[in-house]
RNA sequence: GCAGAUGUGGCGGAACUGGCAGACGCACAGGACUUAAAAUCCUGCGAGGGUUAAACCUCGUGCCGGUUCGAUUCCGGCCAUCUGCACCA
């Protein structure tokens, strides 16, 4: 009987007092370099979807070991956040205190699963020798105009109180605690991260990211290509600028309106005849969370602007200015023309409001121009240009960019490109993060803290409560905000905001490559030998922002020379998530969480990775089935048992020879596919053949235990050295196959008559077809009978199909 | 609304490039072993018809249609579910 707990132990304490599967310095090596993303360390635990991805890189990892390369498969512990914050507000626990103890809590319970980490070179994104680099790198983008305060209306949480980034706000609440988000002014330290844009978009072409995280980036970055316009304002030198995609819809457009936050209002007070109206209106919007602004369905609303009017710059009409929050101040310049017979917005806008609809564009598929639109038509592959003086008969295509022509000819304005993506709000008013190296004084202004004084350590409070305005908990301690001025000496304050999650996991990839320089983030050869990494795994829900964010930092390290590639990722795949055995999503209040730590110990480490392996598509979601994992415990207790009907032999006997090479190749193959499923389907059924045979020779079951090392790892090293293995499986070669081995003499082929089965043959492979056609033909004999064949087909080796009369 | 994905037995899921749909596992049923149970081993297992038993026949991969000798796979049109984004002009 199969003692897992025993011999799991075993292998485990072996593989970390020795350091089997820690990184070699040796550079002359190929390299290999995984990894996935390291773990919040939070007070509940490992969760059940965290194996599913580290179990899939620790077996191409191992993989990669035994064909070779030099691996370096790291982890670490993303430990700054607001949970160990908030648990430390409740119960007065400091967070280091926490985190240190959660930390510890996954440590062992990853090591109880068996990856093949390396745990030498362990990060921690809260220790001060990480963090210290974390500062460093915001310092450089300091000094490269890349870092900047601005004051500007945030997302803020009224639950934590604390400023958000927009990826953060979740339909209209904080994604962490669920209260609403609000709007308010303040002065936040911003990531230009918009410099960035286009190269984020274009470098995508040189990575092997799956296609859906691609376009998830590009979705976000959100790229649009247009014109901005200026429209004059009536009896002024004054213009209003705007931005367009469909320029060629310019002769319809029939009123303007700007966003409610817009500094046109502002400038023309004097001359406004309603301003109370417009002042209210903007009061109110400026009460609306951006959930309720955004909402979908929602009437619009709007007040226009009397006593000013602008001025179509191609038909010369005098149309009026409107205020409405349906216009955003955040994207392009806060201000469009409205063309309400082409755009759906608009077009509800001046059905409510009673605007003219002026149509431009008519559908080339249909026939009748209808005076009365029923909504606005929008279809820019569709279109051609009416009632539009020069750009009259063009597809729309075409007129978008006759329209940018003639309005750059005539100094109106000038093509454009936006994009969605805004600044990276950096600031965050909590305790638990990172300083941001920065101190304030009233003579130089912003200056950053000396790079050889960092770390800036975070101080040791009891208070972390943050203030009621919204202020940082660190703007209570005055002893650590008095400072002097690293530049004339005099007296300072300290930034005491502090950064967001995303950063120490922005670039923590890059520490693993030599995470105890003191010196350097890492050295100039550790960057040249292990970048990029070839292989990033991880969740689905991080394919958008912190992909983007480590995007962008890694560019910049590159700008300045820090480290030597584009992208900082070959390659990136995501794993489907677990749900619970009822097929929700696991949560403690609907309670179907399962514990790693009950898993391993009812089952064992190898049955919870083939399990995890085996529950379906690893890119997709999959329900937890505690039979199905009973399932797997009892496939590896078969393979235990082999070793009873073991026999002596060096080669692969004849009958299993074909089986052996065939299983080389398809789980060889399914690894870098992740097809993980099938290859466990394949060893199982490898398994049931040796079963009925009752017997399996030492080199089928030393290269069975190979192929299965990766998946289960501590058995398949016990039963080698049961068998007499010497070496560990670890560093044994990967084994090879003969495509010629892999192919059957003798195949069953199926006989079709009209596409339908009717029989099946057995043919030698490549048989001459005159007797193919003789098998297939008396094998449905019966059914030709007195029919008129009409037509044979023959796809060798793979079906004789007979169509009849 | 936009983008992406998914839909196959009681369940999780297989199926290479258009070529025997349901591999593998779970559940279930029967048998062997056992005083008995568990464990283990063996067998069966899409639906309907048919047969003493087989053979065999029909239907069947969300729905409707198309291409093809042949479609889970390709094309057109729907429906449903999931994920991300969402007044971005």
């Amino acid at each position: 009987m199969y003692n897992f707990k025993e011999v799991e132990k075993k292998w485990q304490d072996k593989w970390y007092a020795e350091g089997t599967f820690n990184a070699k310095n040796d550079y002359s090596k190929e390299k290999w370099y995984g990894l996935i993303e390291f773990p919040y360390p939070s007070g509940q635990g490992l969760h059940v979807g965290h194996p599913r991805s580290y179990t899939a890189l620790d077996i191409i990892a191992r993989k990669r070991r035994m064909q070779g390369y030099n691996v370096l498969f790291p982890i670490g512990f993303d430990a700054f956040g607001l949970p160990a914050e908030n648990y430390a507000i409740k119960n007065h626990v400091h967070p280091k205190i926490t985190t240190e103890k959660n930390i510890n809590h996954f440590r062992e319970q990853l090591k109880s699963i068996g990856f093949s980490f390396d745990w030498s070179r362990e990060v921690n994104t809260t220790d001060p020798n990480y963090y210290k680099w974390t500062q460093w790198i915001f310092i450089q983008l300091y000094k490269h105009g890349l870092a900047y305060k601005a004051t500007m209306p945030i997302n803020f949480c009224t639950g934590c109180k604390v400023g958000l980034a927009n990826e953060e706000v979740v339909n209209g609440v904080c994604e962490r605690c669920g209260s609403p988000v609000v709007q308010k002014e303040k002065s936040q330290w911003m990531l230009r991260i918009t410099k960035y844009a286009q190269r984020l978009i274009d470098d995508l072409d040189d990575v092997n990211f799956l296609d859906k995280i691609k376009a998830q980036q590009i979705n976000w970055i959100g790229r649009s290509e247009g014109a901005e316009v200026n429209f004059k304002i009536s009896g002024t030198d004054d213009n209003l600028l705007i931005y367009t995609t469909r320029p060629d819809t310019i002769f319809g457009a029939t009123y303007m309106v700007v966003a409610p936050e817009h500094s046109l209002i502002e400038k023309y007070k004097d001359r406004i005849t309603n301003l109370d109206e417009v002042e209210e209106y903007k009061k109110k919007a400026a009460l609306k969370s951006d959930f309720e602004r955004a909402e979908l369905n929602k009437e619009k609303t709007g007040v226009e602007i009397k006593g000013i009017k602008a001025v179509n710059p191609l038909t010369n009409e005098e149309i009026p200015i409107w205020i409405s929050d349906y216009v955003l101040i955040t994207y392009g310049t806060g201000a469009i023309m409205a063309v309400p017979a082409h755009d759906t917005r608009d077009f509800e806008f001046a059905k409510k409001f009673n605007l003219p609809i002026k149509q431009v564009i008519k559908d080339k598929n249909s026939e009748n121009e209808s005076n009365e639109l029923e909504e606005a038509f929008t279809d820019v592959n569709n279109g051609i240009a009416i009632n539009s003086d020069f750009l009259n008969g063009l597809a729309s295509k075409d007129a978008i960019n006759k329209a940018i022509e003639y309005i750059e000819e005539h100094k109106l304005g000038e093509r454009k490109v936006n994009y969605k993506l805004r600044d990276w709000v950096f600031s965050r008013q909590r305790y638990w993060g990172e300083p941001i190296p920065m101190v304030y004084c009233e003579k130089c202004g912003w200056v950053p803290i000396p790079e050889e004084k960092l770390p800036l350590k975070l101080p040791d409070v009891e208070d972390y409560e943050p203030g009621e305005n919204g202020e940082s908990p660190l703007a209570k301690h005055e002893e650590w905000i008095n400072t002097t001025c690293p530049h004339c000496g005099g007296k300072a304050r300290r930034e005491t905001d502090t950064m967001p999650q995303w950063a120490g996991s922005s670039w923590y990839y890059l520490r693993y490559m030599d995470p105890h320089n003191d010196k350097e983030l890492a050295s100039k050869e550790a960057l040249e030998y292990w970048s990029p990494v070839d292989w990033y795994n991880g969740g689905m829900e991080h394919t958008t922002l912190h992909l983007l964010y480590s995007r962008f930092w890694h560019k910049f390290l590159y700008d300045i020379g820090v480290v030597p590639t584009k992208e900082p990722y070959a390659k990136r795949t995501s794993h489907g998530m677990i749900l619970g055995s009822n097929g929700e999503k696991m949560s403690k209040s609907k309670g179907n969480v399962i514990n790693p730590d009950e898993i391993v110990d009812e089952f064992g480490a190898d049955a919870f990775r083939v399990y995890e392996m085996f529950m379906g598509p690893f890119d997709q979601t999959a329900p937890w089935s505690m039979e199905s994992i009973r399932g797997c415990m009892k496939f590896l207790d078969r393979v235990w048992n082999m070793q009873d009907f073991l026999v002596d032999g060096d080669e692969y006997s004849e009958k299993f020879e074909k089986m052996m090479h065939k299983a080389i190749k398809k789980v060889s193959s399914d690894i870098e596919e992740m097809k993980f499923n099938t290859s466990v389907a394949t060893f199982m059924t490898m398994v049931n053949e040796f079963y009925k045979e009752k017997q399996i020779n030492k080199a089928e079951f030393a290269t069975f235990l190979q192929l299965l090392n990766p998946f289960a790892p501590h058995m398949t090293e016990e039963l080698y050295q049961k068998i007499g293995g010497t070496e560990e499986l670890a560093y044994k070669a990967w084994p090879t196959y003969d495509e010629a081995k892999t192919i059957e003499d003798e195949i069953e082929i199926p006989v079709q008559i009209k596409g339908k089965v009717r029989a099946t043959i057995t043919i030698m492979k490549d048989e001459d077809e005159e007797k193919v056609k003789e098998k297939a033909k008396e094998a449905v004999a019966s059914q030709l009978e007195g029919k008129k064949i009409i037509k044979e087909i023959y796809v060798k080796n793979k079906i004789y199909n007979i169509v009849i009369s």
